[in-house]
DNA sequence: GTGGTCTAGACCACG
DNA sequence: GTGGTCTAGACCACA
């Protein structure tokens, strides 16, 4: 389990362990039933404090993604992986639907904003590929 | 001058006044040379806080589509509209590459994102029509 | 807005607020649109520590009871009622079905079950009656 | 003596355990003067750890339910079936008053609180019913 | 040693 | 002066 985040970024710390967890899942890294990293040594290991793991972890909780039992550690639930791709989907429609309103608000065209996500889309692929030949 | 703001949505105020004024410009409503609303106006137009009005004008200058004269006010700079649109571009591109850095992160295919993409699309234009309509 | 707490009851004190809250919405005391009490002024009325009031209204956001807008304070939110009604029921129901289940565990029977109920509900009513007529 | 717990359930493990044993009692299958399972191979058993199962067990002693003899183990009281079901009528009536209290702090009739409560109610046999079948 | 709640108090974004 | 985030550190329930 490597969860990275970056203090300098403007999004929340909290928020940046849900993102790098909720990935975790995605690729498969957390399984369903997987002991998530405990509060106490992951704050340790990313130099944050308890209190902001724990938030993410509670929201996690609050999404479904994450279950916690009381003495025993926080666990990956049993159908992690549908409402992982669901809340996935759900986020970046979310910045998508932003974007559109923003363009729309500037008085963007329709097809003047689709170019753009092709533009946009071109980064997509290329990291992970680096990051796959990172590994070898 | 007609600008609007929707206190509800999440988007800051003053960032909302910055768009309005950007759009302003890039439909010519407010051509180089002219006088911006006063703040203390505009902030009363808008039942906002002055500061947040003063707030928005002060980002404009600094990118570079509007200037200050001491004593006289605020006017649209005279290259406004070559910033804007650039200015108008380069924020809904930044928006845009966000979402596809986080679609990459998350292992999302480039044909995923683009048909997102699409379907945020469609409500470009709808909300504009309504709006002229309204102003019927 | 007399909102109450009992530090001594088991349930967290960020849960009373909330129901007090949920409570307040589903009597009309607050209204969609009303300015919800500020963060640190409920905290200095019910002697209880800031984070504890914005953790209770962070998660009536996330139930959609509220909305806060930097800067301005707390809000209802216009469709307050209706999730406010939903979310109680919701939570209603759920605690009675944990009581059934506890009942089956304990091999009471359906029928006894029921005159339990029933007796506990005959509590119902008569505080609201002594409430009403302390207000007189 | 089958006892089973289920770790993903959000009531504790040791008081799924007091339910369980008080359930036995309740049935008959330990009957005053019987000596209750060991608390470290219930412990191994249930795959729990075996201060969890003695903290049960502490709990249902402070009840009158099981007697601990020094040495020896521990068994069930004299008197354990009028406590036992005395104790499982305590605990369920609490439950249901808890949530009319609830109910009547939300400003839910009651005739709406009986409707809920035989919702739940439904439940009660279907689960007791598939127990037997599946021990066939 | 787990996670959950709470306090005290700092700093930031926004109005 | 609003709410939002974060830190430091205490205490509790549970295993």
């Amino acid at each position: 389990m490597h969860i990275q985040i970056d203090p300098k970024r403007s999004t929340p710390i909290y928020s940046q362990i849900m993102d790098q967890v909720r990935l975790a899942v995605a690729t498969g890294v957390l399984q369903p039933g997987d002991q998530a990293p405990r509060v106490r040594e992951l704050a340790e290991q990313l130099r944050v404090n308890p209190n902001t793991v724990a938030r993410a972890y509670r929201e996690l909780q609050a999404e479904g993604l994450l279950v916690a039992r009381q003495g025993s550690g926080t666990f990956v639930s049993d159908d992690a992986e549908a409402i992982g791709e669901r809340e996935q989907r759900r986020l970046l429609q979310e910045m998508l639907d932003e974007a559109a309103r923003t363009a729309d608000g500037l008085g963007v065209e329709r097809e003047d904003f689709q170019k753009m996500a092709t533009r946009a889309a071109r980064s997509i692929g290329r990291r992970r590929a680096r990051r796959l030949s990172d590994e070898q």
